[in-house]
DNA sequence: GCTTGACCTTCCAGTAGCTGTAAGGTTTAC
DNA sequence: GTAAACCTTACAGCTACTGGAAGGTCAAGC
């Protein structure tokens, strides 16, 4: 099948296909007399892989190591396990810190009249007053 | 004061507020003889503004926009106040989903047994079957 | 006066993970 | 024959910086 046919059975686009192919994560596709890269069960499958792998917030690099994982035999799923976890954690803080943020963001609203008139708790809190650790 | 003092008190690096000076973001800073950037506490105020806006998740444009506000005397403070509403939405939504993305990932730790052997609940999942949409 | 180190300057390149666009070749349907 | 819908490569652009090179300036100590 042609590089679209696998974009849609894989869930990537055909450009983030041909970029996973330059930066060498996958193995250059196979090409038909045209010059067109053709794609087999297999060769979707991986891309399919990559896909969910970074749906579930692995970076390129660790889709490298995922895929490591997955081509060899004699893997521990120790280290699957402990790739998944690590990422787990780093999902944790950043969604800490996303929720720290938030409530920033609604007490500000929860502050602000938000009416007509200039006076605003928003516009005064970001420009708040030095905090002492920089003094 | 210099640059790395302005940076020190309003909480950006000094290449930062270069950048956003290159960018337009901020107006050029006043020059000393000796072709130094100079920053007064008004100068340092924006600075600092700048930061706690980037901080609780604002991109550069819609500090843009807050500064504009800032120095609007005529304006509605409903207009920030629709700014945080949006903005707070935005993080909702991708805690949402960074939420969804650590539940996959904690769903397959548990089914991983993450020891020596090869076999992998993980790398089975990734792997796993194309899902009936695809179909 | 000279050196040393900590500043400052500009400019260019690189980061992640694509996406958009241009310029062109191929295939397919009518 | 031709038009649409594919495919190819190559290069630029996106966000928000950060790092580094090459060089000018300043203050302190000898």
């Amino acid at each position: 099948m042609n590089i679209s046919e696998a974009a849609r059975l894989s869930g990537l686009s055909a450009k983030t296909i041909r970029y996973y192919e330059q930066i060498k994560l996958i193995a250059p596709a196979a090409r038909g007399d045209n010059g067109y890269r053709q794609y087999d069960i297999k060769a979707v499958d991986e891309l399919h892989f990559l896909a969910r792998a970074r749906d579930v917030g692995f970076d390129l690099e660790e889709c490298r190591q995922l895929m490591d994982l997955q081509r060899d035999r004699s893997r521990q799923s120790l280290h699957a396990r402990g790739l998944v976890l690590e990422k787990s954690q780093q999902l944790q803080s950043r969604i800490d810190q996303l929720i720290a943020m938030q409530q920033v963001l609604q007490d500000m609203a929860s502050r602000c009249k938000g009416d007509e008139g200039p006076d605003c708790a928003i516009l005064e809190d970001l420009a708040g007053w030095q905090e002492e650790e920089a003094l």
